[in-house]
DNA sequence: CTGCATCCGCCTCGATACTG
DNA sequence: CAGTATCGAGGCGGATGCAG
């Protein structure tokens, strides 16, 4: 309960006392994807102590950054104004981690032997970290996208793009796959034709707004 | 030496697990304002530990984020090119964490009772983070900064702006004073006649160049 | 059942002392 | 000057307990 603090004054010191413990960072990565209720921030967070959880989430509420949304029953932990604008941070952080991606999906410091865990709803922020907004005048598009089973959709709108759970009726394409399918199509590891071949790819609806994918993310 | 890692294949958990460890983000800090020596960095790092800070220049140089430059009676330690592009990603938290300083410089964690130290080498990477290129188009200046004593220069061209250790020859205009004055002007909490007078701020040379500080910074 | 609080073993951290 | 060695304190991870 100490929480130990670096005592600058210096804003990246000040940041860093506010999110650079342990886990933190990753919590704030759930958020950015819409209120999340206390079991679902543990789901996405495996190894995490749950005592932990709660305390970074209390820290958390105390500076302003998250804070407790509904009551009782429904009740969730959401990001403040000032935790949403750590979003084009954290876009910056995950693209200057994508250059330390092994083929394997591993880091530069994996787990002895433990293969590394994924789950589809992290490739969320990576897709909208991925965006170019620049290459998006004019454009605008929803695109559906069900990883490994789990389904969110990409807003794209104002040169903006925006990632959010669910499925959306109004979509102009749904694409079925899983994440090492589209990094491997991103890379130009492999091509469409093949990956639908194979079965690890399906596409649904208008395929020119598909295509975005290849002209609008890096 | 185990290092622990989230192991996740998620770029945002392994940028985490390359610089994510307490002290690692504010060694960045110190070498994104030039090579430094190993005294150097503890000198700017009040409070580490010199094991852990040797510890995570090993890690940063063997995971290709920093490197040791010169040899022998010379070395220092640097960043590589992957290190460097950390830099607009710091501004980032840089900027987002100045909404957490109260009047006194302290953050909403602070120690207890005890006075948060200040370094004007810090205050380099925050005005470089204060820069706003969109309003400097076909700006170009030096302004150099002599704060408490320590010098160093802002070279603003092609609407980037680099801060340099070190004075230089080609300044246009020569700041004298102190980080904290110079918060409360950006704030507009004071005035550069007020300050002068209390001999808290000297500007020698082109005062139109001085200006440009409210103009370019925010 | 969800949302935490408590407890405990271990590992990282911080400070100091020491060495090439 | 540039680190390495050592050791106590405390944060972290995992299991368990408990209240609404």
């Amino acid at each position: 309960m100490s929480t130990r603090t670096y005592n600058q004054s210096c804003s990246l010191a000040i940041a860093l006392d506010l999110i650079g413990e342990r886990w933190t960072w990753l919590i704030l990565r759930a958020l950015l994807t819409g209120p999340k209720r206390y079991g679902e921030l543990v789901e996405q967070l495996p190894g995490i102590g749950t005592n932990l959880l709660a305390e970074r989430l209390k820290s958390l509420c105390s500076n302003g950054i998250a804070r407790r949304s509904g009551s009782g029953r429904q009740s969730a932990y959401e990001l403040t104004a000032a935790g949403e604008q750590l979003r084009p941070v954290t876009h910056g952080l995950i693209c200057w981690g994508r250059q330390f991606w092994d083929k394997a999906g591993n880091g530069p410091v994996p787990d002895r032997g433990v293969p590394p865990i994924s789950k589809p709803e992290w490739d969320m922020l990576a897709i909208e970290a991925a965006f170019r907004p620049e290459r998006s005048d004019g454009v605008q598009a929803i695109m559906q996208f069900t990883l490994s089973g789990f389904t969110f959709h990409l807003v794209i709108k104002n040169q903006e793009c925006r990632a959010v759970t669910g499925p959306c009726v109004a979509a102009d394409v749904c694409i079925t796959s899983d994440s090492a399918t589209l990094i491997a199509l991103g890379r130009r590891e492999t091509s469409v034709v093949n990956e639908e071949d194979k079965v690890r790819l399906k596409i649904e609806g208008d395929r020119q707004v598909f295509n975005l994918l290849f002209e609008l993310f890096e």
